[in-house]
DNA sequence: TTTCTAATTGCGAAACCTTCGCAATTAGCC
DNA sequence: GGCTAATTGCGAAGGTTTCGCAATTAGAAA
């Protein structure tokens, strides 16, 4: 009971295969921080195994998704990116100025979701919350 | 300078042509409150201007979105469903047992999601929430 | 080690949603 | 009525994601 496991040793008590190709992909989530799509794990990927094929990483990443492993994101582009699930989860607040993605959590707004959701009779079991922003410096 | 002015009428005042097609599709949107997807417009369009294509629908969604008159949602599958821009914002809720979409506004969560990308140096734009959740009743 | 089997893979095709190019039409203005 | 630019229909194309199928391979069993 590691309190960091692999995506693969995860896998592996799950009972699924462990091949080069989804070593390489794991590898490549884990190693990542800037929520890439399939495109890009697919070309990160390639670089530690050259035989991985974007459908394998198509499936893989669908494979994680139904293991609970990995979360997929709708941050405003047509793409999904991707992320290790995280113990605790967090939401996401996009620079409109640069693209660039800052992770953040709130207690605060995490009891208000939750409180949101009572109010209309409701009991909280996902969401996604997506701040577009710019900096406060800037003029636009 | 009427309270609730019509799309089409908006559009004129703008100086948008006001063509039976987009007639046809701004009825759909300001009769539709089921958040309806490009393909739903289309249909039911249809009824009420037999010419009316699926591109003419596309087109009119990215104009109507473009001039801010109604809005694209994300809602967690792989296709935009869009709604009449009211002057009040709100959130959504998806109810995962049936599907239905909850609108809702909540103005402590508003000013915590402000507050919240102001901590990172931020000024909100624009927000995406969504809460999917279970109906307390229910036992999944 | 060898064998077996189901999971996984690569490839290309296809599905899906959305956009685009272009010629034809049309709304709004003179 | 006639002009012009905006809008349209059609089909093709674009981008992302999934799928079918034969070939490969990991893991278990012998």
């Amino acid at each position: 009971m590691t309190q960091t496991q692999s995506l693969i040793e995860r896998i592996r008590e799950a009972g699924g295969k462990v091949t080069t190709q989804r070593t390489a992909i794991c590898t490549v989530l884990e190693q990542s921080d800037d929520h890439p799509h399939a495109e890009d794990v697919f070309q990160r990927a390639k670089l530690l195994d050259s035989t991985v094929s974007l459908s394998c990483v198509y499936r893989n990443l669908k494979y994680l998704v139904d293991q609970g492993l990995i979360d997929a994101l709708d941050l405003g582009d047509s793409k999904h990116r991707y992320e290790v699930r995280r113990t605790t989860p967090h939401d996401h607040l996009i620079d409109l100025s640069t693209g660039d993605v800052v992770e953040f959590r709130d207690a605060e707004l995490d009891a208000l979701k939750r409180k949101v959701a009572s109010r209309y009779g409701y009991r909280l079991k996902d969401h996604r919350l997506a701040l577009f922003c710019y900096p406060k410096s800037a003029t636009t």
